[in-house]
Order: structure tokens, then C-alpha cells, then sequence
DNA sequence: TCCATTTGACCTGC
DNA sequence: GCAGGTCAAATGGA
């Protein structure tokens, strides 16, 4: 699908944040592993701005479509598919109304369905290779899904995944996949069901959600102090707190919004906030991953 | 032995 | 003819 509506804009900012809260999952549960070259700095901040963007798309009023959201994939100043259209061999006119694109620091992107690759070229245009992958449920199911991955920096690096296609396989044989690499068999069923970055996992069973979806939202039963004691940590400021607190009440996402802020200024705010405050994890704690 | 990946050959659109 | 996309045999790991 091509990415025009918020909505959708929204979907591949949180998707992107996801791959790398999952890089990020890794790194903390795997501390010795070769974590590839990305920072967790550089992780944490970008699952900061694309959740920061995510958040800005849905809370903008509706203006022009291309106006709300800078699309993740045109960060990078990569040629748009559609401003050149491709004069190699023609996709399917419903397939490719549905594509969408999604960059991510490294290669390994956990989007909650399982590919088999099924070929590799050198692109003239690039000094690296794209891949190419179908679903694995290809056959079992008839799934006509595919995706394309090439590196398109070096530095820092940038692979680009382009997706194609539908998936009409049963994705409740991918969702367990997305939680496989990283997983702590100790607690693997909880791990299944849900990522949280914040409180006790215990405290709230009753509130994880299903499905491969990722949900914003402030709980309501975050009382004013504890509120207020997270953006105290972030701020450093009472008054500003104050504020915050206000505003987050009246925001209609339940989102703290700097109301002198456009989007985009909100987005830089929020993604320094919680980057400058990654020792503490609380500040996550209205962050849900979970499935529906 | 099975299965996923690799890789050269072939196909297709321009 | 060129370049990207796909196929399928070869290969390697579990």
C-alpha cells in the first residue's frame, strides 16, 4: 500500500519503532551478544521519534495527507518508487497499491510474519545487494506477500524493506515469530503475549490486548501523582510538570503536547525527553506493545 | 534427511 | 540489450 493515509503513516512509525524496541529487547536480554553497529543510544532514540511521529500523525488535525507526516522512508532522501515509476517488470496494479517501505538500522526486522528468501541481485544503481523474500507461508496458504531488502547507507546504516502484496496466510502462525530471537525461554509466555517498557509486568495481566498491534494510550487509573512523579523525572522541573500534567489531562490522546508546539517540534520534544531519560525506564511507562 | 539459503540462469518489461 | 525479478539446482547446517 502506498503510504497516503495517516493512518497508514502512523502504522509504519510504530512499526519501525517496534523493529527497534525489539533490537533494543535483545540487546538488554543478550548483553553479550554481537549486537551489530547500531547503538542502543541510537536505538532508544528511534523508537523515541518514530512513536513521537506516530503520535503527531494521529493526534494532527487533518490537513493536506502529505502535510501530517514525514514518511519514515523519505528521511533518507531515497528516490520515491512512485515519483520514478519503474520501468523493469510491472507488479501487479492491486499488489502495488498496497505497498509500503520501512527503513530500519539493520537488516534484521521482525515485522510479524516469516519470509523465505528467494533470491539476491546486485542493483546497478547501488553498490549493495537487495534481497528478495516471499512468505514462508507461500505455498501452505497461497500467500502472495513479498518484500524487498537493501542497504541504502552505510553510515550510519539504513536497509530498506519495500513489502508487496497481501498476506492471506493465517497470521497467527506469524505472530509467534516476531518474539522468537530474544526470547527468554524463562518467560516466554509472557513474551509472547506482550513487550512493555515500564512497571511490572505482573501488575496488569488483565490489560494486555492480543493480536500484533501496537496501542498508545494513557491508563486511567495513572493517578495525578504518579503522573506527575514520571514527568518529574523527565523535566527536572516542577512547574514544567505542572504543565505537563495539564496539558496531558486535556489532550484528547492522553499524550503531553507541548501546546505551543507544531508537530514536528512536538516530535523532537517528546523523542529528547525520553531519550535524555533513558535510565529510566518509567518514563516508557504509557508504551504498550501488545497483542490484540 | 530436511530445510533454508545461495547463486547462476532465465524471464520479463522497457 | 539492459536491468530488475524470479526460478531452481546446488550447497550447507541442524
Amino acid at each position: 500500500m502506498e503510504m497516503n493515509s495517516p493512518h497508514e503513516k502512523a502504522v509504519q512509525a510504530i512499526r519501525y519503532g517496534l523493529s527497534c524496541a525489539m533490537r533494543l529487547k535483545m540487546r538488554i536480554d543478550h548483553p553479550m551478544a554481537d549486537g551489530g553497529p547500531v547503538s542502543s543510544y541510537d536505538l532508544a532514540k528511534s523508537i523515541a521519534e518514530s512513536f513521537s511521529d506516530a503520535i503527531s500523525i494521529l493526534s494532527a488535525k487533518p490537513t493536506t495527507e502529505d502535510d501530517q507526516f514525514s514518511d519514515i522512508s523519505s528521511r533518507d532522501s531515497f528516490p520515491s518508487p512512485q515519483g520514478s515509476p519503474s520501468k523493469k517488470r510491472k507488479i501487479d496494479s492491486t499488489d502495488s497499491s498496497e505497498n509500503w517501505r520501512d527503513d530500519s538500522p539493520d537488516p534484521i526486522y521482525y515485522d510479524g510474519y516469516l519470509w523465505r528468501k528467494y533470491g539476491q541481485k546486485s542493483i546497478k544503481k547501488s553498490n549493495h545487494q537487495r534481497s528478495y523474500y516471499r512468505c514462508s507461508y507461500n505455498k501452505d496458504h497461497n500467500c502472495g506477500a513479498r518484500k524487498h531488502e537493501q542497504k541504502i547507507k552505510d553510515n550510519p546504516p539504513v536497509y530498506r524493506t519495500t513489502y508487496f502484496g497481501h498476506h492471506t496466510c493465517k497470521t497467527e502462525h506469524n505472530l509467534d515469530a516476531i518474539f522468537i530471537a530474544g526470547q527468554d525461554p524463562v518467560d516466554d509466555l509472557k513474551s509472547a503475549q506482550m513487550i512493555r517498557f515500564g512497571k511490572d509486568l505482573n501488575q496488569e495481566e488483565g490489560s494486555y490486548s492480543k493480536g500484533f498491534s501496537l496501542s498508545v494510550k494513557s491508563e486511567e487509573d495513572i493517578t495525578r501523582e504518579q503522573t506527575m512523579d514520571q514527568y518529574r523525572e523527565i523535566t527536572s522541573n516542577d512547574q514544567d510538570c505542572q504543565d505537563v500534567i495539564e496539558e496531558d489531562l486535556s489532550s484528547p490522546s492522553g499524550f503531553y503536547l507541548p501546546s505551543s508546539s507544531s508537530g514536528s517540534e512536538s516530535a523532537d520534544f517528546n523523542s529528547d525527553l525520553l531519550v535524555d531519560n533513558l535510565d529510566s525506564w518509567d518514563c516508557y511507562d504509557q508504551f504498550y506493545f501488545g497483542l490484540h
